[in-house]
DNA sequence: TTTTCGACCAAAAAACAAAAATGGTCAAAA
DNA sequence: TTTTGACCATTTTTGTTTTTTGGTCGAAAA
């Protein structure tokens, strides 16, 4: 691929992502895409296949910067304790603005289409991976002690999960913070009395 | 009420809770209810005032056979911690059931009706306060050490929530068990090394 | 050769109207 | 006191037409 082509590429997939936030996923039409990259709809086609295709683009486009943002803010901590709840409290703060930015897609049930249940759980293998290097981490340096790394992984993960039923209801990004601080403590002295 | 009329309601409830659960509260007709009780459509409307009280007589029923039930898993414990884990995995297993029961609301979004959104929350306020009281048990008889049971407790049902997730993909109730088991572990003795 | 786009089409969605089903009422019968 | 059939306004469903939309193709532009 030539790299006027990428760049077009990347001109569309911008101009996509707009549109996929304010319509949602089925009520973006290809012609208002195309006319937000200031393009007839059939030069799109020129770059992509389908929709789906440029879909997958845009999400693939977010994901990426979602991990680049994280491992940013990984960087700077070295300690897998701190590691741990640095990455819990990015990844809720990033995924609470992303929420926000595509509003419309609260109501949509994309569960239906397959390609994008196929990206979720691509995504959930990248986090559980992600975490459980933080916990082998933590246990090769003697802070840690879990008996099944795996399946603590697996549980932060499914945790998360249900966090994400509490940002519809706590708004206020500051006390959705300070709970989740909170919780994490709990989870790394335990609530048994030592 | 007399005691007749009581009986009549019951048995009303318990037709409607089949009707229910075959073809969840929209497509159930009161008509399909009614010749479900043996009864003419009027005849149930003089029992109850609408579909909506006959949903939530149905629903009552079913929260105070839960309610009761997870007393009874209860009573067999004493210590705090035994009495948590028996909560929680009494609560799986009763709410795996039911939903098993109730098919075909997995697809209705029951959300939406406002009546089933306060007696949700209205559970929600009984399930924080039982464990509320478990952890402050716990604490009072030095065994747990909670520095704030009240966010401790929404903590819990929050991550249970979490787990009503996992029902959806683990289908074998044996693993989901084992699994929940190990997670329990990990939050009473905490992840840190002692 | 690479890129753009108007014209075009089959399929999907939206709009609309007609028909059927449903929640709820009521007066009369049991 | 309890039961029910007849009834009705409102919703839901169904069938049909119209419009929109995703996608193709060949020709023009660059």
């Amino acid at each position: 691929m030539t790299v006027s082509k990428k760049a077009m590429r990347d001109a569309i997939v911008d101009a996509a992502r707009y549109i996929f936030a304010r319509f949602g996923y089925r009520k973006a039409t290809m012609d208002a895409i195309a006319r937000a990259a200031r393009k007839g709809k059939s030069s799109v086609y020129y770059y992509f296949k389908n929709k789906e295709e440029i879909f997958l683009a845009v999400i693939e486009k977010e994901a990426s910067s979602v991990k680049s943002e994280i491992r940013n803010a990984l960087a700077s901590a070295s300690d897998p304790k701190e590691k741990l709840t640095i990455y819990v409290l990015t990844r809720m703060r990033v995924f609470h603005r992303i929420a926000r930015f595509y509003s419309s897609f609260r109501e949509e049930y994309l569960k239906e289409y397959d390609f994008i249940q196929r990206f979720r759980e691509n995504y959930d293998r990248y986090e559980t991976k992600l975490i459980l290097d933080i916990l082998r981490e933590g246990i090769k340096k003697n802070i840690f002690a879990i008996p099944d790394p795996v399946l603590a992984a697996n549980y932060f993960v499914t945790a998360l999960k249900g966090f994400e039923y509490l940002w519809g209801i706590e708004e206020d990004i500051g006390k959705l913070e300070k709970k989740t601080e909170a919780m994490l403590e709990m989870l790394y002295r335990g609530i048994l009395k030592r």
